[in-house]
DNA sequence: CAGTATCCAATATGATACTG
DNA sequence: CAGTATCATATTGGATACTG
């Protein structure tokens, strides 16, 4: 498998490429969350757990340069962003949600049910 | 999303989860050589470009104790070890070959087109 | 041949304080 | 509110030398 380069990084094959646009920590929990709507910064930083600014700053800001995402800012006081998904970044959704799929399962052969899971984290929060 | 601990690890969610599994610089690229036949230790290493010799033990080994895969040793001077799928690393091969496909995708979009690259290493070595 | 062991560099992530 | 800037830490990967 040859090498690519492309802005100064090197990509092995076309997983580390595709990985190295929407993997890491935190890049797939944040298109996740905007599969439902748009939403902005302090929106999306309640509802991933453990993000921390620096981090949510960063990816936003690799994703929208990457095309995943478009940023629209409003010029009102105090200020207001709102991050929503492009055409690029719907696709990238199926790609999350196959391979949560595969997570799911890879937990249930380890024994662990993360879909009760959730559910009793839901049941506590009422 | 709740978090789930196993082996003394933490994993976020499920997509986490697999890919702290099969993710990484280095694990796809070993699975993925062996979805053709079992090979020895040298054959993946001459396979795969620039894995170093302690990342394809540590990744062997990781592979191995998840399950992905079989280690046969052969009780030979030289020593032998081979390497092959597991039903569960065949089931890995799904994910990578998705994950790969939507790789060579994201690449089109940037205007490299790796399959000709690939043929064209191919006549180089010819 | 198929590894181990050790040391080092690079990168990713986190904590904290500050700002238009 | 939505960031920036700086410093600290953890994890990952690479280089080199050695071994059953």
């Amino acid at each position: 498998m040859p090498d690519v380069i492309l802005d100064n990084k090197v990509f092995y094959n076309p997983v580390d490429f595709a990985l190295k646009k929407i993997g890491g920590t935190w890049k797939m929990p944040v298109l996740w969350r905007l599969r439902i709507k748009t939403m902005r910064y302090s929106e999306i930083q309640e509802h991933i757990k453990h993000i921390s600014q620096k981090m949510l700053t960063q990816t936003l800001k690799q994703l929208e340069a990457d095309g995943f995402i478009d940023k629209k800012i409003f010029a009102e006081v105090p200020p207001r962003t709102e991050y929503s998904l492009t055409e690029k970044g719907r696709k990238a959704i199926e790609v999350i949600d196959y391979l949560r799929n595969y997570g799911l399962n890879l937990m249930l052969e380890a024994g662990i049910n993360y879909q009760e899971m959730v559910e009793q984290e839901k049941r506590k929060k009422i």
